[in-house]
DNA sequence: TCCTATTGCAACCATCTGATTGCTATCCAA
DNA sequence: TTGGATAGCAATCAGATGGTTGCAATAGGA
């Protein structure tokens, strides 16, 4: 279950991180520490169950963890893991781009 | 026209980076140098037409240029530039993530 | 107990997206 | 001049995506 493959984990936070409103959801959860889809839908321009649908796809994608807490409300709370590994890919493919040399000892290796 | 907003160059470049397809695309011209999009299509299991469409997006968002040569044939070349920008940019995030101090310092500056 | 706040789930809808087919235009070589 | 290879453009289509409304369930305070 742990998606070792770093190709995977990179397109997952990609596809998460190329959508405006989940950028602003983890916007608001950096600036104001964890929330709940309640509290999260108060500062956005939309309805709680497209706040909980986001934050479904961002679990998924490990970005953010689900903290159940008291009263049956959960808390999410950001989690950089998976940006690094993302990060990480990047950076290996702006490598191989500026070096075929490199590219193609990634490949045979 | 240089698009200076790092956080937008970095939402084009996970929207592009989050397709298989362009992905493949993007693989194919790092192990073979530039190439038309007919050489592309040849490749891959899509049309001439579908890599045509791609290689726009892939344009738009700066990660490959268009080099007009001879016989009205149109090679793509790779362009690592906003692939370092989104690269920053997470690393930025990540750091803002860990650190709510860095976060409301960056908020501030 | 009753009311309010919170959550989860399902149906629905409009738009975007990735891909296809089909047609036209251009270039070069036979 | 005819034909083959290449490129561009438009229409179309199925499925994914982002969002909404509506409703049922549950938990705590008045």
């Amino acid at each position: 279950m742990h998606e070792p493959d770093p190709e995977t984990v990179a397109q997952e936070v990609f596809a998460t991180l190329a959508d405006p409103t989940r950028r602003a959801i983890l916007a608001a959860l950096s600036a104001g520490g964890p929330a709940t889809a309640t509290d999260l839908a108060a500062q956005l321009p939309i309805t709680r169950q497209a706040v909980t649908k986001h934050l479904t796809l961002l679990a998924e994608a490990g970005l953010v963890v689900a903290e159940p807490g008291e009263r049956r409300r959960i808390r999410y709370r950001l989690d950089s893991g998976p940006m690094k590994v993302a990060q990480q890919f990047l950076a290996a493919l702006a490598r191989d781009w500026d070096s075929p040399l490199a590219a193609l000892q990634d490949r045979l290796g």
